[in-house]
DNA sequence: ATTGCAGCTGCGAATTGTTGCATCTACATA
DNA sequence: TATGTAGATGCAACAATTCGCAGCTGCAAT
């Protein structure tokens, strides 16, 4: 499992600048209990190292999510949300009524992504994905 | 499979008016080719009934979608894409490389949902979804 | 240590979609 | 047919995210 050293080589070996508000951006989503937001993020790199603009951290999630090094899930409450890959992939239910959410393990999906790649030689990217719906409780 | 008068009824039994714009909206849904945006939809009705309100639009594509009348699509470029419902239920394979979108049957997913439903107790609302990944060509 | 410059940042404006609220109207009832 | 009112609309403000651009900076090569 990768720490920071090696993220910020990888940045540097693709062409990439390590950058303070790359260095605190990552370390707010690496610290993070949970899936944060670009707000969130926002907030805590201010913290430290204020006059940072929110338009950086967006522009910094892209550039992880493109590197693999963060995924972004949309839980439907109007704000994306970001969580680092040394977490672990996995997937969410929301239930549409109470607004919980329940993790699933990337491996209930692996049926499916055979079967994508079986019948439509599509290799499907799912690393994290919300579905909706409605949990047991609810029913 | 229900024509406008039906879709009418069955907003009236609901509670909920029929008004022009909706009459407008739903006919700009129900004759498109293919998924249509709020955007698109604002500027065909507008062509013969100006002075309507995107919000409106928005807000009639929320009910509509409520209703289960039409199904909503995030094709993950920057607008959600909406479809009426008579024209079947099915998802979508998204190229990342080429942008090529494959569709795909319903059934495909129904091992999934069986599996969240067995397992978790969820009952998974997945009618319309973009799975994003890589198509056979661009692999 | 200096320099060159591609890549990065901050800022402000644009874009896309949502929300609050005052006004209006479809339609059930009288 | 007239009326009351819950539901619908238009408008403008708001929120989340993206974009253009001028100036700044990390870092590789001197």
């Amino acid at each position: 499992m990768s720490n920071k050293g090696d993220i910020l080589n990888k940045l540097t070996q693709q062409g990439y600048r390590i950058t303070p508000q790359r260095i605190m951006i990552l370390e707010a989503v690496e610290d993070a209990e949970n899936h944060i937001s670009a707000e969130e993020i926002y907030i805590f790199v201010c913290a430290r190292y204020p006059n940072v603009n929110i338009s950086t951290v967006y522009r910094t999630l892209e550039l992880l999510k493109e590197l693999e090094l963060v995924t972004e899930t949309d839980f439907g409450d109007g704000r994306v949300r970001y969580h680092s890959i040394k977490k672990g992939h996995h997937h969410h239910l929301v239930c549409q009524k109470c607004g919980g959410i329940i993790d699933v393990d990337e491996s209930v999906f692996a049926p499916l992504r055979e079967s994508l790649s079986g019948k439509y030689g599509f290799e499907a990217d799912i690393h994290h994905l919300a579905i909706f719906g409605t949990c047991k409780k609810c029913k």
